[in-house]
DNA sequence: CTGTTAGCGCCTTCAC
DNA sequence: GTGAAGGCGCTAACAG
């Protein structure tokens, strides 16, 4: 039917290995049979079976990235950094393909299963994840499965899994061949441990309320996202280490002052209009990520309230809209392309694992029109 | 090393063809046999081997779905709607991928042979296409060779591809195994000609021009999309289309207030700065898209321009951010995600293809704050 | 440096 | 309804 190693080999006049080993490039040729195979190639216009070569070599090309909301860009553009480490030039024939789990735990596994059943080479999960005791032993048991088939795993975004779910891992004692050329890359024997790069939140969250108490605000409603979201729970764990610093006074109000809802706009729009019931006092409100606060900004408006003079608004993550804003929204930067491109090259081996295993991105307060001192009235 | 069938086929105490018509349940099998080998799955948790099973039955699960700009919800949500028809539940065992190929012609080519290696089962390929013809001639090429392999080709938000290069297909005579098991599904032998879901853009850009006329705006800028893109011609198409009927003198402008750019926000912002430049008396600014919309937005906000007041602006898409822009942007609105789940659903052929393999999807001027009769001054 | 020989794990006719 | 057997296309030792 379609065109085989073997065509390729009769019209070469060469064996099927040759032209295999021509094909994959790590194994002597020599440079008169190697110009023959490919021109072969070419005039055949021979495309390689995957799946038998992922069949004969137990190993295939696809790295998976999984992400939360594919329609939001703080997944968009981690996912296209991640890719941007894959390409041809870079890479080689890795397929990078990316998995929207719409944040259901349900489908996070449901990929990694389809993802585990094509021996992918990689997988990247990005983006927070649940925070459910039955979820999060399932999940590390997947990943420890994949990892003991030769998968490396990559988290971005999120925390390294809890220590006592990953644990069991490694049990089998490692053959000791150790020191085989140490440096070129790791031992290959025993699963390579999951490998985190983390988003530094309860930092920046902690940095974004500082700069509102600065300014003197201390009626702050705060629009959070999902609960059970380990994101959530390290942005307002960050806000609420800010509040009670400054006085812990302020702490007590704060459950009141916050409402959880997905990582939308219409989210904010109804957040901020909760917040405002519970609060009509409240002078800043901060949202759980930029796409949020413009939903904020949106039931301010529609409330007759001007930002910044009635109501400071904060978001976070910096996406590329929020500096175009009106007015531009004050917000907390994580450089996600950096994030997304680093947690490739880890994917791919081609950077070794940070030491014990977590790299923390730093995240940088925006200070910008959307946040004013309050009112004095 | 892993589980294999023939280790669930011990377990169950049967052979490992009965296994393998059980998982692909598309067989008779008994039912306690069937709980049997089931129950042995579970406990061995044992998870099928995709490559072997691809290279075995020729096909595999994977469907692309390649994008111009992951980044960018235009193509997020196409590719989440494309995705959501892939559920588990629906669509069973399909994985859908989606891959960036930041829309250069060469990736999009590099990409297809991936899939076209990995057997895909179908592909989507979605935004708009590269004019040129060398791109295009190899493009069809590799699709019609793809399809022929079995692989389905849907076309989402571009235009079919030119006739001519498409000829040329179906040289190969049809093998004579006809009527096995006709009418579960359409006869299997002969490629399936790629099925477009095209928009409306040029209807949307000529309802959008003449929305603005009727405002009574004459001299109006457009920051369009970059040059040798399908959508960017298209829309420029209906623009002058409503200019000319209109009043034809309004055309010999047109060029004149025309620039090029990316589909970015940046763009936008140089754009309205050069028109501005070239016409500082212009009423109204017509952009690509919403993101640029925004990006002109702040370049005329920078240049002490009121919206609408000053000049009125319109975007294109209706991306969830445009009505919540200050002010409400004015647009066309392309049902992206109803767009993406019929490619979708076509891609796997649970939809038929629509008469002569094209539907077009209607655009919808949404008229918002953003737009306003011009100055009378 | 190149050819030969075995499978990789599964699906799919065929018999029973 | 179930088992046995061959082969999908490629890679990875082995020889030479």
């Amino acid at each position: 039917m379609a065109v085989t190693l073997a065509d390729v080999a009769a019209r070469a006049g060469v064996s099927a290995a040759t032209v295999s080993r021509v094909l994959s490039g790590n194994y002597p040729v020599a440079g008169a049979t190697r110009s023959r195979v490919l021109r072969a190639v070419e005039e055949l216009e021979y495309v390689v079976n995957g799946p038998a070569s992922a069949l004969a070599a137990a190993t295939s090309d696809l790295v998976g990235v999984l992400v939360n909301d594919i329609a939001d860009p703080f997944f968009g553009i981690m996912a296209s950094a991640v890719q941007s480490e894959m390409e041809p030039e870079k890479a080689g024939r890795k397929l990078a393909v990316v998995c929207n789990t719409g944040g259901s735990p349900e489908r996070e596994l449901t990929y990694l299963t389809l993802l585990q059943r094509q021996r992918a080479a990689a997988v990247v999960l990005t983006g927070s994840a649940v925070e459910d005791e039955k979820h999060t032993a399932a999940l590390a048991a997947r990943l420890r499965r994949m990892a003991e088939a030769g998968t490396r795993i990559v988290l971005c975004g999120r925390p390294p899994l809890p220590e006592d779910a990953v644990a069991g891992r490694g049990d089998a004692p490692r053959s000791g061949k150790a020191g085989r050329d140490a440096g070129k890359d790791e031992t290959e024997d025993g699963p390579a441990a999951p490998i985190t790069v983390a988003f530094d939140n309860r930092g920046g969250a902690r940095r974004l309320t500082e700069h509102l108490l600065a300014l003197g605000h201390r009626r702050i409603g705060y629009v959070a996202g999902p609960v059970e979201r380990t994101t959530t729970r390290h942005r307002l764990e960050g806000h609420r280490a800010a509040l009670a610093d400054h006085d812990p006074a302020l702490l007590s109000d704060a459950e009141h002052l916050t409402v959880h809802g997905a990582y939308d706009r219409s989210s904010g729009y109804d957040g901020a209009l909760e917040l405002l019931r519970r609060a009509p006092d409240l002078t800043a409100v901060l949202a759980a990520n930029d796409t949020v606060a413009l939903g904020v900004c949106a039931a301010l408006r529609d409330q007759g309230l001007r930002i910044p003079e009635d109501v400071s608004v904060a978001g976070f993550d910096d996406l590329p809209f929020s500096a175009d804003a009106a007015p531009a929204l004050t917000t907390v930067r994580i450089p996600l392309h950096e994030a997304g491109a680093r947690a490739g090259r880890l994917a791919l081996g081609r950077e070794s694992a940070p030491p014990g295993g977590v790299a923390t991105v730093r995240t940088e307060l925006m200070a910008r029109a959307s946040t004013a001192p309050p009112r004095a009235d």
